[in-house]
Order: structure tokens, then sequence, then C-alpha cells
DNA sequence: ATGGTGGGTGTCCCA
């Protein structure tokens, strides 16, 4: 099963590079953030022309998730548990029907919290959290699974280019940095950093549109896939569709993907 | 220190 997420920032202006990518990469379950769209907006037809299920939990303007599959799926569940009041789409997940195994998938799409501090890191962290709770109870359940997305956490100096540029950022602070490793130290394999554990640099999932960051390769690494130990047990490799970042009018982000056996 | 770029349904906000 090849699981993949991908920030594509805003839906109708990605849905060609989409619908490219798609049959290309040939993922089994596809988790997008950023799709910016009440769910009447999203395309699905033109997703669902390729042979997948769609499930949106959209928003006016900003935020939103989506999951897509090709296999079968059960109890699509949207929302991040622990605050009835947040009106942000920032997470779905959904059991997916393995040919072996079920295996919970989780997309999130984790607050920037810039400007820092202020009330936009408050929620960042106050969403991490929650994320920290949500986590420990999929790890309760011994089942395979696999939580990932766009966290905006760069995690250690080796993820940045050039790290001593983010120092006063949301995506790299102490405090942000701490919420992180909180999460993965519940027992989390982070999928991209294990299958290079003593790479120096990288792999970069984001570049920004300014400043030629791209032509510089001045990119950091914030998408994540994180995988309970049923899941790792099961990982046969993970990669960067870096290639995606150099397509015409693409997203800031390239797509990240695991394979696990089930 | 500044402003640079891109998406949304927007004449500013968010990243």
């Amino acid at each position: 099963m090849k699981i993949a997420s991908f920030n594509i920032n805003g839906v109708k202006a990605r849905i060609a590079q989409l619908t490219a990518w798609l049959p290309e990469a040939q993922p089994d379950v596809v988790v997008l953030q950023e799709i910016k769209t009440v769910d009447e907006g999203f395309p699905a037809e033109m997703i669902e022309d390729l042979g997948w299920q769609v499930w949106t939990h959209g928003q006016k303007s900003w935020n939103g998730v989506a999951l897509l599959s090709r296999l079968p799926v059960e109890d699509v569940r949207r929302g991040l548990p622990g605050d009835d009041g947040d009106e942000q789409a920032r997470w779905i997940e959904a059991e997916v029907m393995g040919a072996r195994h079920a295996v919970t998938v989780a997309g999130l799409y984790l607050p920037n919290g810039n400007p820092a501090p202020g009330p936009k890191y408050d929620y960042k962290l106050a969403w991490m959290e929650r994320l920290r709770a949500r986590a420990a109870a999929l790890l309760d359940t011994e089942a395979p699974v696999v939580m990932l997305g766009d966290y905006n956490v760069i995690p250690e100096p080796r993820d940045a280019a050039h790290p001593e540029r983010w120092v006063e950022d949301a995506l790299f602070l102490p405090e942000t940095r701490a919420a992180f490793r909180r999460i993965v130290n519940q027992g989390w394999t982070d999928a991209l950093r294990i299958r290079d554990p003593h790479g120096t640099r990288g792999p970069f999932t984001f570049w920004d549109y300014q400043r030629q960051a791209w032509e510089r390769d001045n990119g950091i690494r914030i998408d994540h896939l994180l995988l309970s130990p049923q899941a790792a047990d099961l990982m046969r490799d993970a990669g960067v569709d870096r290639d995606q970042r150099a397509t015409e009018k693409p997203s800031d982000h390239v797509p990240v993907w695991v394979e696990i056996d089930a």
C-alpha cells in the first residue's frame, strides 16, 4: 500500500498537476492539504474519473484537507478531537483496507503559527497538544497507523538548507520542535528520516515561492510521515517526489510517500 | 531592514 501526502496550495489552481501526478505516482491512498475550498467546490469528478474515491473536509478560502483512495475505505472521521469550537478544517482520518491489513490513515495540516509569539502561535501549540492526545489514542489501537501531512515543523537543523534563518520562525522555535518530539517519542517512526538516518541535509519537501528558493535549493523538510510501530514493521520504502516542484505552476510543497506491506 | 511570490473570491488575509 503506497500512501502519499501532498499540500497542493489550492486544489482548483493545482488540478492539472494533481491529475497528472496521480497516474504517474500510482499511490493507493492520498491525503491533501490546503485544498482551499468548501466541499462543493472540490473537483471530485475529475479525480473519480481516474478511479479514485474522494472524501473532503473543506473550508472557504483557507485550509481544508481531503482523502483519496483506490482501496476500500471505512469510517471517515473529520476534525481533530479536543475542541468543539475549532472551525479550521485540518484533519481527516479513515480505515483503508489493504489486502493483508486494515491501515488507519490520518491526514493533517498543522497550523503555521506565524507570527510568534502571538495568538496564531498559541493556536499552533494548542493544536499540537490536541494532536499529541489523538496520536496517543491511535497508538493504543495497536493497528498499523500512518499519520502524515504538512506538520509545519522543521524538526532539526539538518532539515533546513539555512537553519539560522529560521530561528525565530514558528516552524523552528524550540517549543515547536519540543512539541513535535513529544509526539514522535510516543513511539512513532519518522519514515523519511529513518530512510537516511545519518543524512546531513534534507530531504526537503517545501521551497518558498520567493527569492528563487527552488533554484537555490533553499528548502525545508516540513511534510512528514509518522508510522506506528505496527506500520513501521511493514515499511518497504519512503520518498519525496522532488521533481514535482519543477512542474508548470507548482505548489510550494511536493508529495511525500511511504510504501507499507499491507 | 526590506520585500520578494502565490492562492483565494479577495479590494486584504494567509502562507
